[in-house]
DNA sequence: ACCAAATGTGCCCGTGTGGG
DNA sequence: CCCACACGGGCACATTTGGT
């Protein structure tokens, strides 16, 4: 059984808050993925994490069951943490405050109040840390929160509804200020019957929507493990220098919905929250009309999609191809075999066909070509009623195309060869590299490419066709519910999703950052040719005026070399495809976990 | 495991552009 | 005008991915 903590101290040190941020939420959500591998492996992983004040639950069912069983546990740790931090916090939090005479203007002075406000409740729900308040709920239920210590003639409310003085008062008095929560909310449980099943759409969402700050395109995992909590964060933390990462995984709601598991609602709130609890909470987040539109949507087959319409030519190119050279006869033969001529043919077919090169085709590549010359029998034009999969019908290519599947798997062409994964220190590196600066009209592309990629991936960020067709209006803008901007894809990967309203992925920005993603977007919009409507256009090598870019739209070939020459050009340690930055949370996991067992092993040495 | 869809990669050909 | 070069577009092939 493994067990990795991540300790506040970042392991990057020499980095930007923002990339260790960035590589601490890829590492948990790579973390927790490789724990549902080790769970299926039967190894039970249990490990709670603390980045500032966030804490990250991730493990296998069994592991997340013991941790959830033993809050004691992780309040320690998170005391622990707590404590060496505290103090710089309310440092902190005074510098905002009146008396120091640093800050003047009402939007700073309604920050630090929010502040505050978020540190007194977290308190009286008994996190260690910051937890937005429920302002809309308090006002529908003010008994349920009592707040105490308030300067004289102040009642509470949203701290933006409070005046310059009031606001100075306050802070002033922050030391008096406690509040109570006498119950805690419970609304949520109606949700459960609005939102019905839970789709994978819907899970996908959950995922994105409790770790918004940074959408990590992490691999799905099957349908069956739907009810596992992928990664809970637990507390919320409000960095008060960098306002606009504000890294509050947690909304309100989802803090209600974990307070249902509690039987008694004047308990104090567990430190945990139960999969299903999360289920309800976010599905709850979506508005009525995008509850029918994710159950409408649903999972639309594209049966006569380009690709698959490729993908069947290839299939019947390759067996007609074969079929000419083996039987030296005409391939349109093919077309009007009896059954049981075809079970003969794809017999002989399964276990000699060949690819270019005169290897053995893989087990995928076999059974793409399989379903390939399936799709074109039953489709049209020739729509015939017969099918090559079924036993019944094609009994001896069947079986023996099992035969060649089990040879193929024991001579090792059944696996899955995985995209290399970007390394932790490239994607720093790359980051950190002049090659995606925004000076340059060049870099700014690829500052621009590059962050969509990494931060939409397979959902909204798409392959070069998809690239190619990407427009201004492909993206948008918003601001979530503390305030903080972020860019969405107008539709997801199946194009087919609308999500303006509640996006799914989001790429936040990083205010004061000069590796901002929405400011370098921004910037990027407004140096676009006005005379066309591409997002990916060609970059003017010298540009005259205050437009960089000219009509002509990058292509896909370019788009989908974008990666390999990025890795030559920032001289990273190895040339990545498009398709690395997808994988790339794995592999910063295991950069982590090399770390960890080289110091691991280095300590081991020294006791001995 | 199955399946459709998406993607990576390489190749070829046509076209536009800039320098000699 | 010629030529080299870069790039778009299209295609083929092989493989991977994500949803069911």
């Amino acid at each position: 059984m493994a067990q990795i903590t991540v300790s506040t101290s970042a392991h990057c040190t020499e980095e930007h808050p923002s990339d260790k941020r960035i590589v601490v939420t890829l590492l948990m959500s790579a973390l927790d993925s490789m724990c549902k591998e080790l769970a299926k492996s039967r190894a039970e992983v249990a490990c709670f994490a603390v980045y500032n004040q966030e804490v990250f639950v991730v493990g296998s069912e069994r592991g997340r069951a013991y941790t959830n069983t033993r809050p004691d546990f992780q309040r320690g740790f998170v005391t622990y943490c707590e404590s060496e931090e505290k103090k710089g916090r309310e440092q902190k939090l005074k510098s905002y405050s009146y008396e120091h005479g640093e800050v003047s203007d009402k939007e700073t002075l309604r920050k630090a109040v929010e502040d505050l406000f978020c540190i007194c409740y977290g308190r009286a729900l008994g996190k260690p840390s910051l937890v937005p308040v429920p302002f809309d709920k308090i006002q529908s239920d003010p008994s349920a929160v009592v707040v105490n210590g308030l300067p004289e003639g102040v009642c509470f409310k949203e701290p933006a509804s409070y005046d310059t003085l009031t606001l100075k008062q306050i802070l002033e008095g922050q030391s008096h200020i406690a509040f109570t929560v006498k119950r805690a909310f419970l609304e949520q449980k109606e949700t459960k019957v609005i939102t019905g099943e839970h789709t994978n759409t819907t899970r996908e969402f959950e995922r994105r929507e409790y770790d918004s700050c940074i959408p990590v395109p992490v691999k799905a995992e099957p349908a069956e493990e739907h009810e596992d909590l992928e990664m809970t964060t637990v507390t919320v933390k409000e960095e008060l220098e960098d306002t606009g990462y504000n890294s509050s995984l947690l909304t309100d709601s989802a803090l209600q919905a974990s307070s249902e598991t509690s039987e008694d609602p004047e308990v104090e709130v567990t430190i945990e929250a139960s999969a299903d609890c999360w289920s309800k909470t976010c599905c709850f987040a979506l508005g009525d009309q995008q509850q029918s539109d994710f159950q409408l949507s649903g999972s639309p087959q594209h049966f006569n999609s380009k690709n698959t319409q490729c993908s069947t030519k290839w299939g019947m190119t390759v067996l007609r191809k074969w079929y000419q050279s083996h039987f030296r006869r005409p391939a349109s033969t093919i077309d009007s075999m009896s059954a049981l001529e075809l079970d003969e043919v794809l017999r002989e077919f399964y276990i000699n066909a060949k690819t270019s090169k005169k290897d053995k085709y893989t087990k995928n590549s076999l059974n793409a070509i399989r379903k390939s010359i399936n799709r074109y029998l039953r489709g049209p034009p020739l729509r015939r009623d017969i099918n090559i999969l079924c036993d019944s019908e094609f009994p001896a290519s069947n079986r023996t195309y099992r035969e060649v599947c089990r040879t193929l798997k024991i001579e090792g062409k059944a696996s899955t060869k995985h995209t290399t994964p970007m390394a932790v220190e490239d994607l720093v590196k790359l980051y950190q590299s002049s090659v995606l600066r925004l000076t340059t009209p060049q870099t700014l592309l690829n500052k621009v490419w590059f962050d969509i990629m990494f931060f939409f991936g397979r959902h909204g960020g798409g392959g070069r066709y998809t690239q190619r067709e990407f427009t201004r209006e492909s993206f948008g803008f918003g601001i979530d519910e503390y305030g903080r901007e972020f860019v969405y894809a107008v539709k997801d990967e199946r194009g087919d999703l609308e999500q303006q309203n509640c996006p799914k992925v989001r790429m936040y920005a990083l205010p004061g950052d000069p590796r901002c993603p929405v400011a370098a977007f921004q910037l990027y919009l407004s140096k676009l040719n006005p005379f066309s409507n591409a997002l990916f256009q060609h970059p003017i090598l010298h540009p005259s005026t205050d437009i960089w870019y000219n009509t002509k739209p990058v292509g896909v070939n370019v788009l989908g070399s974008m990666m390999p020459r990025l890795s030559k050009e920032a001289q990273l340690s190895a040339i990545y495809s498009n398709h690395s930055i997808r994988m790339t949370p794995i592999m910063l996991l295991q950069g982590l976990l090399q770390m960890h067992t080289t110091k691991a092993t280095s300590l081991k040495s020294k006791h001995q």
